[in-house]
DNA sequence: AATTATTTTGAATGATCGTTCAAGAAGGTG
DNA sequence: CACCTTCTTGAACGATCATTCAAAATAATT
């Protein structure tokens, strides 16, 4: 019996720019084709169908995702630390040429209307970064405090995601997180 | 000579809610004849293309969303409270069962790697969006306050349009608001 | 080396995409 | 009532969509 000649996680990581850059419906299998260089059938047969690739691509960014904030916020100094440096890099992320916002707030924004698994695992995702953030917080913040600065957070990182196509808003969305997030150890 | 025998408006607001909801490559031009009544023929006499109808369904929107604040913040009985009034408002709008974000949100993150015109449209009404929360906060405040609070509003509207995918969200987003915001007349 | 199981290939499928156009209908003007 | 302009109609266009499949190629097993 012969393996699978290509390099799936290669694959996926070329899916995820793809998907990320242009969107689900935007996004052709002839694009996949050609940003892979796999052929259909290799494709149908590996992933099933274009749903199918686009979940493993989404899955696989997600994970990728919490790994991140998880990396940060265990080597700062305190979780205030880590959340400051966290929100710095989201800004950060919006000078960049290529900026395309998150992958999982596009998809969220995107799918929301069809439904179906996409949108129910995009939203669980989600949640699941607002339950780490709640987690991170009560070790310094009693629950209710915790839940809501949870809360905050969210609401900031996805501002952060929509308002980083703004041309040269970079210095005005470290203000309003600054203003917003203000019982964070700013320096 | 023969004169529109449709209502415009009417085709327009129409359009609004399919583009809205499904978004701009979600949505074919055969739904636009279903959901409108139009034949093909007369749509592309009437608004030239796809892109065509599409912008002037989001100029229309745009137009809506900013008379809407007005509205909302002129009849308040100071600019804080407006505000809040407001907020409050994006929150039920959420709670809605065809609840389907804001439209120039979802346009910014769909066709913002495609560029082009309806990009830099879209940028340019929520730049105008901020530019007028920072006008009546400066009723109140000095430049630099001003500028720094409208930033972090539309940090927290950006960041309820997409929360408000979140299902039962809408407490969390109360409590999220009024933890960034707590400088706003909250009662 | 022969056999078997799996993958790759790439042309082809039917469906749907945005758009066009020639012909007919309709209203304003003389 | 004819005339001319404008709008409507709906079939049709070529392009592209996601997907399939039979045949060839490849690797593991016997």
């Amino acid at each position: 019996m012969a393996k699978a000649q290509f390099d799936r996680n290669k694959v996926i990581d070329q899916s995820i720019a793809l998907f990320w850059q242009h969107g689900y419906s935007a996004s052709s299998m002839q694009q996949v084709v050609k940003c892979t260089g796999l052929k259909p059938g290799s494709i149908y047969l590996a992933f099933g169908s274009k749903e199918g690739l686009f979940r493993e691509a989404l899955e696989t960014y997600a994970q990728n995702s919490i790994t991140r904030i998880r990396s940060i916020l265990d080597n700062a100094s305190s979780v205030g630390e880590g959340i400051c440096t966290l929100l710095d890099k989201f800004v950060e992320d919006s000078t960049r040429t290529d900026y395309c916002s998150c992958f999982l707030v596009k998809t969220q924004l995107e799918l929301a209307s069809v439904g179906g698994e996409l949108h129910e695992f995009t939203s669980s995702r989600l949640a699941a970064i607002e339950a780490e953030f709640r987690h991170y917080l009560e070790r310094e913040y009693n629950s209710t405090i915790s839940r809501q600065r949870a809360a905050s957070i969210m609401l900031h990182i996805f501002g952060l995601r929509v308002y980083g196509y703004q041309q040269g808003g970079a210095e005005r969305m470290r203000e309003g997180v600054r203003a917003g997030l203000s019982w964070l150890p700013w320096r």
